[in-house]
DNA sequence: TTGACATATGTCGATATCAGCATATGTTGG
DNA sequence: CCAACATATGCTGATATCGACATATGTCAA
């Protein structure tokens, strides 16, 4: 999952997808990547669950599957307190002067 | 950024350094990974910012740098509409239904 | 300075990854 | 059936990655 989201492309494809079906030409369009490249990564997307397609005349509409993105979200909210964490509170702002300081004098 | 966090490694620091600063060597012990290999992956989690790092005595003290998930924290929350998204709603439940038939007389 | 400890770096081999190209598969219309 | 379109797959070479090992760098203690 989160080796599928490492490309950028394979994102790009994920953010097209955000709004709405897309066959697969429509994506190589939008995305400008050759129709190999784009298959491939949608079959990695595919792999990991993250996206799914009907076929539709000679078509493939590929869609999001959101939920499979669940893992990361929750794995994201585990950092959501550090994250929102002030930085600048005494102690943390200790070790940051520290941390830069310690290379002053070498 | 995507990319370091795609290592399960990488991320099992991560998670580790969530309780605060750590040295080379618990991560060692705690991950149960080589030494020089945790090395590498904090180098690789300091080359994106992810970590950072002060010395104290012969120990390297490694904390989180959890603004640095800000890019992939907003990058999910643009999918959290369709993550929760009710999909029994008729449109996509039409779709999911069109998506099993489609090979179901092959 | 020497020796022990803590960490970082270099090298190597195995394996994965990606882009580009050619080509196979499947679909529609005539 | 054939031809054109839409998509998938196979192959190749270049490049990155990871783990294991050895070893270098830096730091403390005596």
């Amino acid at each position: 999952m989160f080796n599928a989201l490492a490309d950028g492309h394979r994102r790009g494809i994920l953010d097209a997808l955000l709004a709405g079906e897309r066959a697969v030409g429509e994506l190589v369009d939008d995305l400008s990547i050759s129709q190999p490249q784009v298959s491939k990564h949608l079959r990695v997307l595919s792999e990991v669950g993250l996206v799914a397609c009907r076929a539709q005349g000679r078509h493939r509409l590929y869609r999001l599957k959101p939920e499979q993105l669940r893992p990361l979200r929750d794995w994201v909210s585990s950092y959501e307190p550090a994250i929102n964490a002030r930085l600048d509170r005494m102690d943390d702002y200790l070790i940051q002067l520290q941390r830069e300081g310690d290379d002053s004098d070498a």
